[in-house]
Formats: C-alpha cells, structure tokens, sequence
DNA sequence: ATGGGTCCT
DNA sequence: AGGACCC
C-alpha cells in the first residue's frame, strides 16, 4: 500500500521518514566487520545491507583435519590457524540447527569415526562443521543483539535458498549427498519453487519463463495456470526445453543477461542448483555512491526547487563520501569518484510510470577534482553549490531539453538522483600489487614465499603439488568450497540505541526447542517446534539456545555423509521478509530412500597428518610457538601471528614512498 | 514503495 | 547509457 492510500484510510497516521538509512547501514558495517574478522580467505561477500555470503572452505578444511572421530562428542573447532587455543568446542555427533535433506549414510556411530566413510563422509563431515561454525556467529551476531538466519550449502544460490527455510532464527543446512542421491535432493530443494524465486531470475526472465511454460501446457487438461505459481519443476517438465530453447525465449530481454546468468545454458543450470560464482573477497570501497529522492506526489516543477531539492542531495552525498571513502581520521581519501552522474525520472506521459525504474534516463560527466578539497570555515557548503551550479544543473538541463512552455510549468521532475562512481583506488595494502605507479616491489609476493619455504614442510603438500610450490597461503587452503550464508534479522536499529531487548522480541519464538525437532521431533512435518524457554533478555536466550542446541544434537543422531560444503553465511537487519513457504514435504523428506553410491571425484583428501603443513606450528610441538619467518625485506625475525602487519608495515612504506 | 546497490551489454 | 538483477 503506498502512503499516500494508507494515509487516505488513516489521515491520522504518523509517518516516520525512512529515508535516511544512515542507521541501518552503521550496523550493517559493524556486523560486516564481525563476520570479516571469522574469514581466514576474506572471502566474504556483501549483498545489500543485509547479507553476506562467506566461503568458508579454508575454515573447515583445516577443521576436519583436526577432528578427532574417537570422540566427537567433545570437538574443538579452532578458529585461528595460529593460535590452537582460539575456537570454541562443540558436539561434533549431529549438526547445529536444523537440516533439510535426507537422513542417511550412518557413517558416525561409536567406533566408525566421522570421516572414515570415504568421500561422502568427509563432504559431510564439512558441512556438519560449517553448521557449527554457523551457530557460532550467528551468536556472536546475537551477542550484539541482532537475530540471524542462516543458509549452508555448498554454493551460494543454495545456501542463500536454504538459508530462507527456517528463516526467522535459525539456520539450515542443505544435506544432499554425494552426485547421485545429493542431485537428487537438490533437485526437489530447487523444484518447489517458483520461478522468481530463484537468486538470478527476475520478473522479465520468470515472466518470459512462465510465459512458455503456458504456452506448453495442455489446452484442456486443467484451468490456465497462475504464473507466478508456476514451480521450477513445472517448467523443467516441459519436453521442449533445452539451452537454446531457452537463449530463444530469453533473447527479447535486453542482452538476455542477468545477474551473472548469461543464457540458457545458465539459467537451466540455476534451476538444477548449479552455481558456479565465486563469494567475492571483501571489499572496503564500494563502487558507487548515490543519494536520491523522489517527489511522486509532488513533482518538482521550477528550475529553482530542483537546484534547492540537488542541494540537499548534493550535500549528503559529499557526506557520504567522506565516511566511505576516507581514513578514518578524515586526513586523507582512501578512493576518489572520477565520475559524477545525474539521474531523473521525468514525467512520463499519459500513464503512470509503470515498472520499477521506468523512465529513468541518466547522464555522466567527470567529477571536479575541487569536491576533494577540504571544506573551508563554513564547510563543504561551497563546494556543494558551486557543483550544482557548474556541473549538475547544466546536466540536468541537457537531461531535460524539452521546452519550457510558456506557462508555468517547465519540468515535472518525479526522481533525482546523483551518484559518484568509477573510483580510483588509493589503496596502501594493494600498492605491491596493481594498485599505483609502476615500479614497486611485489611485497605481496615475497612475504608469500617467505611463508613457504618456512612455514610449509613440502612432506605435506598436496598431492597434486606436483613441482609447483603452492602459490599463496590462501590458495592452499581453497581447495573445496564452502560458502556460509547468514541472515541477520532485527528491528529499526534507528529507533532506540537499546534495541537489543526490542529485537529479541521480535524473534523470539524459534529458538532452542525447534532444534530438537530438526530431525527428530519433526516427523509432523512442523519445522518450527515451539520453544519450551521463555526468555527474558538477549544473553540469557543465547546462551540456554547453544545448550539446547547441543542437547539437540546429541538427540538427533545424525550420521556424517557428504558433501561439499559451502556455507552461506546470510544477515539480514530486516525482519519483514518473506518466510519460506512451507509446506511440510517441501521441507522434509522422510522417504528412507537407499543410500546410493557416493562417488565424488573429491581432490583434496588428505592424510590426516597433513594438516602440520597449515597450522603453523611447523616445530610439531603444538604450541604454535617458535614459528615465523624472516622478514623478505627487513631481515628481521617476525612471529606468525605479526606476520599480516608486518606485510602492511612494509607496503605502507613503499606506498609512501611512492609519493614522494 | 523506497532508497539504495551490483554487474553486464 | 541503460537494463537486468539484488536487498
């Protein structure tokens, strides 16, 4: 309902200005960082406010290693590969939260271990591990007093749609096993649901989707399907549909490229669960800014509110900028926009503007070096108007020709928007890589062979480390994926500096009873068990909710299977989006389906004593001490554990050096 | 709806 | 410059 109808029922209704989500994205960076400060890879990848994907690969890898099978029950999962003692224990005979999948492959009794049931055994145990790693953050996110969800799988479409099943506050790990019964459930997973559910498929590509799929189905045999109900299944049982079947029907889409999604090909791979993206490392500078507003109700009309309305949004964008894009202490720029760009949505003719976007036309130019100046006595308030006057009104005026009739009226301005992009990076911890001028050392590069010869013993290496050293530290422990996708889940953090006592109200009813029921309790289907605790404050829920949750595990007793993990690790600050629909059978399966053969051409399964080759403890003693290298540059012996700040160290000083 | 963002032609 | 996607 827009507001001006709610408004209309309810004249006496306040409303809140939302506009301004400086709140929201505050907290945003802070549990970002949060969860930075978990990745060993920095793999951990930002979509909107409000979720993350995290690989955690390299994490669980290194923790299935040390997992000992004879006694799961009382598991250590280490946190920092250089200091053993950093982690948190855990019940390793069943995952965290709840599961979505078959329960199967009793590979974990007493006596067989975890990861002895070959391949598919070791896939799960990984997966069994990025649920643990989960609840973990996701209690640290409680402790700062957001509620989470959280997807697991082995990609990132998967985690982020299994991450939705138990959405309010908990998480899911998606258990499909091996390539032949694993397919399996990920093909059921991806074919409940709708079209435009689906990460990557849109409203133009669902619509031209269902269109066909309509187009297909039998004239006489039931009524005209809805077609936003129309299922993955429904339309992967059209006999027709091939890749190209698909570039054709996608071709009318301008460039038939979505996210990522190239054609055919693409899409059919989308529905099948197939992802190949990559979570993206962490980036600290976005790669535009924009500020905008919209005046629906109230078009703007005369060139002099549009200056005064470009202004406002001028301002706070130079604000912007100056908390994204500068150090800390505002000395200097960290990137500087070399592009400035002005949208509007004019009036659009006889009817309304119909989609999202409709009508928007933009224009670019280079952005004035001046706005990089320091704003002088009174503030940027110069620099501010003389932008609009030089720059942004002479591009508006280009934006919107058409004549001034000779009335009063010269524009009906539904939308302004004014964006900084194109950055140029100034980035001190790169200048050893590509970031500036030419002739730098690779620090990056030294420190990374240092690191090997004394760090790696090459008795360990990788079997497939045939000849080649092992290129980088991250590389090495890259080698299967595992993303985690988590969703944080609170209320206005704009409203009450205390929300935490709000918040949790809020997401209060699913914790620790639904546990128990994720395998065990749920033969009614009812993935949300009601929880027995009744909680009074934030603290107190998290800490009787990880006990319920080992008590859960210890219920339900799992058996490690398989899979490749990747773990989506999904937050979300929000808290009004849509729930999984669920209907009980798409969320559980209880067919005891024969185990099939688990044949996954898995690369990395090493012998247990490998791991002495990234735990850096390379004098075996366990402690972790005694380990570091000499420095590449300086000649000075450097501790592991002051390795990183050391390379930042040096880096910094040759970028300094570049400017003199 | 709104006020943001991303990447790909 | 715009379109598709995401929240």
């Amino acid at each position: 309902m827009s507001i001006a109808s709610a408004l209309a029922i309810c004249p006496d209704l306040v409303i809140v200005d939302g506009e301004d989500l400086t709140p929201f994205r505050d907290v945003s960076k802070r549990l970002y960082a949060l969860l930075r400060s978990y990745s060993w890879n920095d793999r951990v990848e930002r979509l909107g406010l409000d979720e993350v994907w995290m690989d955690v690969s390299d994490i669980i890898e290194y923790n299935v290693e040390l997992l000992n099978r004879h006694d799961l029950e009382h598991s250590w999962f280490c946190l920092d590969n250089k200091d053993p003692e950093k982690g948190f224990a855990f019940d390793a005979r069943g995952f965290a939260g709840q599961v979505y999948g078959r329960e199967k492959v009793g590979l974990e009794g007493p006596g067989t271990g975890g990861y002895e049931g070959g391949q598919a055994g070791l896939l799960r145990t990984k997966l069994l591990l990025a649920s643990h790693l989960a609840l973990h953050l996701r209690l640290k996110i409680e402790e700062e007093g957001y509620t989470t969800a959280c997807g697991i799988s082995t990609n990132k479409l998967l985690a982020k749609l299994v991450g939705n099943v138990n959405k309010p506050r908990n998480q899911t790990t998606l258990l499909s096993l091996g390539p032949d019964d694993g397919e399996e459930t990920v093909q059921r997973f991806m074919g409940s649901h709708q079209l435009r559910k689906i990460p990557g498929i849109g409203g133009k590509t669902a619509a031209a989707l269902s269109d066909y799929f309509i187009s297909q189905s039998k004239p006489g045999s039931s009524s005209p399907p809805n077609p936003k109900e129309i299922t993955v299944d429904d339309l992967l049982s059209c006999p027709g549909l091939s890749p190209s079947k698909l570039d054709s029907l996608l071709s009318s889409l301008s460039s038939s490229s979505s996210t990522g999604t190239g054609t055919g090909k693409h899409i059919l791979s989308l529905l099948q669960g197939h992802d190949p993206s990559p979570v993206k490392p962490a980036r600290s500078i976005p790669t535009q800014i924009s500020i905008e507003d919209t005046y629906f109700s109230c078009p703007l009309v005369t060139i002099e509110q549009i200056r005064r309305e470009l202004v406002k949004i001028t301002g706070s964008l130079l604000k912007r900028m100056k908390t994204d894009l500068m150090d800390d202490d505002k000395k200097r720029w960290l990137a500087r926009p070399k592009t400035l760009r002005l949208t509007t949505r004019p009036r659009t003719d006889p009817k309304e503007g119909r989609g999202y976007g409709y009508g928007r036309v933009s224009k670019s130019q280079g952005l004035p070096g001046y706005v990089f100046n320091n704003g002088n006595a009174h503030g940027d308030d110069e620099i501010v108007q003389r932008l609009v006057a030089e720059t942004l009104l002479p591009m508006f005026r280009e934006l919107n020709p058409l004549n001034p009739r000779k009335g009063g009226k010269e524009y009906s301005i539904g939308l302004l928007n004014v964006c900084v992009t194109n950055m140029d990076s100034i980035d001190p911890t790169t200048a050893g890589g590509g970031g500036s001028g030419g002739g730098g050392r690779d620090i990056k590069n030294m420190f990374m062979r240092a690191r090997e010869f004394t760090v790696y013993d090459p008795e360990h290496e990788h079997a497939d480390n045939t000849g080649t050293q092992p290129e980088t530290e991250a590389e090495l422990l890259e080698h299967s994926d595992v993303d985690v996708d988590v969703d944080v889940h609170a209320g206005d953090p704009s409203h009450d500096p205390d929300l935490n006592l709000d918040m949790s109200d809020t997401s209060y009813e699913s914790s620790n009873g639904k546990a128990r029921g994720s395998l065990k309790n749920n033969d009614n289907g009812d993935p949300s068990t009601t929880n027995h605790q009744q909680q009074q404050h934030p603290v107190s829920t998290i800490h009787e909710q990880a006990q319920a949750q080992a008590q859960a595990d210890r219920d339900t007793n799992h058996h490690l299977g398989t899979n490749m993990s990747t773990n989506h690790y999904y937050f979300h600050i929000e808290d009004d989006d849509e729930v999984w629909d669920d209907s009980p059978d798409n969320v559980w399966n209880h067919n005891e389906e024969e185990p099939t053969e688990e044949d996954i051409d898995y690369d990395d399964l090493r012998d247990a004593e490998g791991m002495s080759c990234v735990n850096g403890d390379s004098d075996g003693d366990g402690d972790g001490d005694g380990d570091g290298i000499k420095c590449p540059l300086c000649n000075h012996f450097i501790p592991l554990f002051a390795l990183s700040a050391h390379e930042r160290f040096h880096s910094m000083e040759e970028f300094e050096g570049e400017l003199d």
